[in-house]
DNA sequence: CTGGATGCCTGGGAGC
DNA sequence: TGCTCCCAGGCATCCA
């Protein structure tokens, strides 16, 4: 669900409630949700790595007792960082929520936290494709994240090419690779792609350097202007108060197949490529 | 290396 | 009203 973009308002957002705050309570109320140190290799939650064993976590898994002291982001990932450096990594998957004063009783919630402020925080996720890992110091944290390409909102035209430039895939499928670039999604590689004139079905080794920069200054002022508009909600996506964002106003082709191009009037075109859903005109995009 | 199919989950909407 | 089918913002894994 949640692209750069509405992980980002989460990010601010609970960098508001919870940056100098003490972790007074914690509850895990599922656990295949948490991976800590120990646990099978789980790099996502829908990898494998099922024999999880209840007694491994400890109440300092779920940083009870600690200090947040800085809130990271890296692409879709969100890390609240303790003041031991310690750190949970959070992925919110497709329907994942970090929720600040949750409605209680909340259905889907599976961990709860509680502040010496008495602010409640929630991580809820209906679909069960976010996760949760415990790290136990910032080298760990680094070692995580280092599959990960640079974070997309601050990407090089450079750092693209060099990436990606050699692949003979289609761009689509290189904007979507977290190890070429962290943060984009299905949305805003649609968006991006289209601010920039090029085909998601182009190889990528067939963009020139004017492409690459094109599309890398499309990349990051679409995913600038979704923060700006605070994400897009197109159905589950509220940020850390539970408001929905509005960015899915500024979109001009995600989920308008068939419609007109803002461009230039002619229709849309919407195809599946990789299993994802994807939306371009065939006029402007090439 | 590349693309396709499938699986992990639940819920909402369309169509009958 | 109720049922089935399809779809969805993320990913991994297996196969050709």
């Amino acid at each position: 669900m949640p692209e750069l973009p509405e992980v980002e308002t989460v990010r601010r957002g609970f960098e508001r409630v919870l940056l100098g705050r003490r972790i007074v309570d914690a509850r895990l109320l599922r656990r295949d949700v948490l991976s800590v140190p120990g646990d099978p290799v789980r790099r996502f939650a829908t990898s494998t790595g099922r024999s999880v064993r209840p007694e491994r976590v400890r109440p300092a898994h779920l940083l009870r007792g600690l200090t947040v002291v800085e809130l990271r982001r890296r692409g879709k990932q969100i890390a609240l960082v303790a003041s031991n450096g310690s750190s949970i990594v959070v992925h919110l998957g497709m329907t994942g929520q970090l929720l600040a004063d949750p409605v209680l009783g909340g259905s889907h919630t599976h961990v709860l936290w509680g502040l010496d402020d008495g602010t409640r925080l929630a991580f809820r996720d209906p679909r069960r494709f976010g996760h949760l890992w415990s790290l136990p110091d910032l080298a760990t944290l680094e070692r995580f994240w280092s599959t990960l390409g640079p974070d997309a909102l601050t990407i090089s035209a450079s750092d693209m090419r060099r990436r990606a430039g050699d692949s003979r895939r289609a761009i689509k499928a290189a904007l979507l690779d977290q190890s070429v670039l962290a943060g984009v999604g299905n949305i805003y590689a649609d968006e991006a792609l289209f601010a920039a004139g090029i085909r998601p079905s182009r190889k990528a080794s067939t963009l020139t350097v004017r492409h690459w920069d094109l599309l890398a200054e499309a990349v990051r002022g679409i995913l600038a202007a979704a923060i700006s508009a605070r994400g897009s909600t197109l159905r589950d996506y509220r940020d850390a108060a539970g408001r929905p964002g509005t960015a899915q106003l500024l979109h001009r082709v995600y989920g308008r197949g068939g419609e007109p191009c803002v461009t230039c009037g002619k229709t849309l075109t919407c195809v599946t490529q990789g299993q994802r859903t994807t939306v371009f005109c065939r006029h402007c995009q090439r």
